[in-house]
DNA sequence: TGAATAGTGTCTTTAAGACAGTATATC
DNA sequence: GATATACTGTCTTAAAGACACTATTCA
């Protein structure tokens, strides 16, 4: 069953009412941190991306389906982090639909199911932004990369949202390997290095971030070299699936 | 406004649909610790203490609504730690509503709203089960502790929901200090202890146990005694609430 | 040979882990 | 003085942290 935008005024009955999954998608390349905004033709605030969730589908088949939506990838690791549900999560019902009605030539009332009250079942997930190709849906303005420390005014809490989920990846950082889905399968030191400095904010001294790395066990030193340069090449380094996917049922104490 | 356990058949208007809270509330006393489970009269089966959120409240405040009604203390410390969205999770609506009729005497037909599928937000806390008066619901046929290695067979995905629970909170132990809700204001070392132990599962060196546990700050060693039978008199601490709260808010590492 | 970046090793300090005998309260 | 439990200290081992010079590639 395929879920397409104007579905949500013309078969509000495929849906679970008063719910949504929103993604804090974010992307990471050369040393930025990023995450994914949409801006909304009707309210023209920025917010998270979301979506709702189909009455056939599970909450997590719902992310996967939304987030694949907006950025063409398949198989993001979503991770649930938290559901947001006070009671002053709607606003101006009235002002919406006209704007929606407007914009897509179906009429839309005001007490149409998606300007009621939501709760928001919260993921993240961690990718390359290089590699996405956004996908702008016909109800945005807009839909672009913001730097997670430079973000435009938000919607509701959507700030707090992005709050959390940063402390979240932070958290989840210390206790399971992160970069499986974020670098090549072959990296080299600085690459992972710069990564975990990135995301935790903070620097690393370079030869105790190697040992404390590589006694882990999630990371083999390879024999290649990547040239990459006018200078001394670095040395490859691969995820030991194993241990990697290990760690990731049963989690693993690397705090850097 | 008050939510009444004859609302949900009365007032459905007055709840967010397919959505419910799931409390796993955990109890500890005397190196035990154990879960609280209901047996719902219609089906018989065991399940997580839940309940369903009022359009006029909060997530958060239908938790604390739902466990307090359970249990009979305010502002129990209720953790968010996932969120449940299979597409599975309804049973048998005839069979259901013919039994809750002729419980509660008033017309249950098998559309109600609360015999569809639910996503359900879940909670945990840990309380100290000797100072609960468990209140057992109209439609119950029992509400009891279990152990939590020794429990019943469960509805649905709860017995995942209280894995998940436990995991979070084992998780959570290494990040947060536990144990200010649940020890007295002064408290003894072999009891935070046991605690710990329990908790965790296995044992800690007493020596090494409390050397980390002072070096990290968040408890203070008393000068006091507490006189407790044939024996000699162990020591008193208390939490440095201070440094307790600081360490809830930012995180503190804190391993065992 | 200069510019740019990567690579590597040692010492010091701190934390973790293992381990057992002494002290106190009550009956 | 017997019983029950609590208290405490040291040594060893492992991990963290601080620190700077050498190596390679290419233009």
């Amino acid at each position: 069953m395929a879920y397409t935008e104007l579905d949500i005024i013309r078969h509000p009955e495929s849906y679970l009412p008063n719910i949504q999954v929103d993604n804090v998608i974010l992307g990471y390349h050369d040393k930025e941190l990023k995450v994914l905004l949409q801006q909304t033709v009707a309210t023209k605030k920025w917010s998270i991306t979301g979506g709702y969730v189909g009455r056939a589908e599970s909450i997590e088949e719902a992310a996967n389906r939304v987030a694949s939506s907006r950025t063409g990838l398949e198989n993001l690791f979503l991770q649930q982090f938290r559901s947001f549900g006070g009671v002053n999560r709607s606003e101006d019902p009235e002002k919406n639909a006209a704007n929606m009605s407007k914009l897509t030539g179906v009429e839309v009332k005001k007490d149409l199911w998606i300007f009621d009250r939501f709760v928001s079942l919260a993921y993240y997930t961690l990718t390359d932004f290089s590699t996405v190709k956004i996908k702008k849906w016909s109800l945005d303005a807009d839909c672009r990369w913001w730097p997670v420390n430079d973000l435009p005014p938000l919607m509701f809490d959507h700030q707090q949202i992005i709050s959390e989920a940063l402390k979240s990846l932070r958290m989840h950082i210390a206790f399971y390997p992160i970069g499986y889905e974020l670098l090549s399968d072959k990296f080299t030191l600085p690459e992972i290095h710069a990564l975990y400095e990135t995301i935790l904010g903070r620097t690393f001294d370079e030869r105790n971030f190697q040992r404390k790395l590589l006694s882990s066990g999630i990371v083999t030193k390879l024999t290649e070299t990547k040239r990459i340069g006018p200078h001394r090449a670095p040395f490859l380094y691969k995820f030991n699936k194993v241990q990697y996917d290990q760690a990731l049922e049963n989690g693993l104490v690397l705090i850097f």
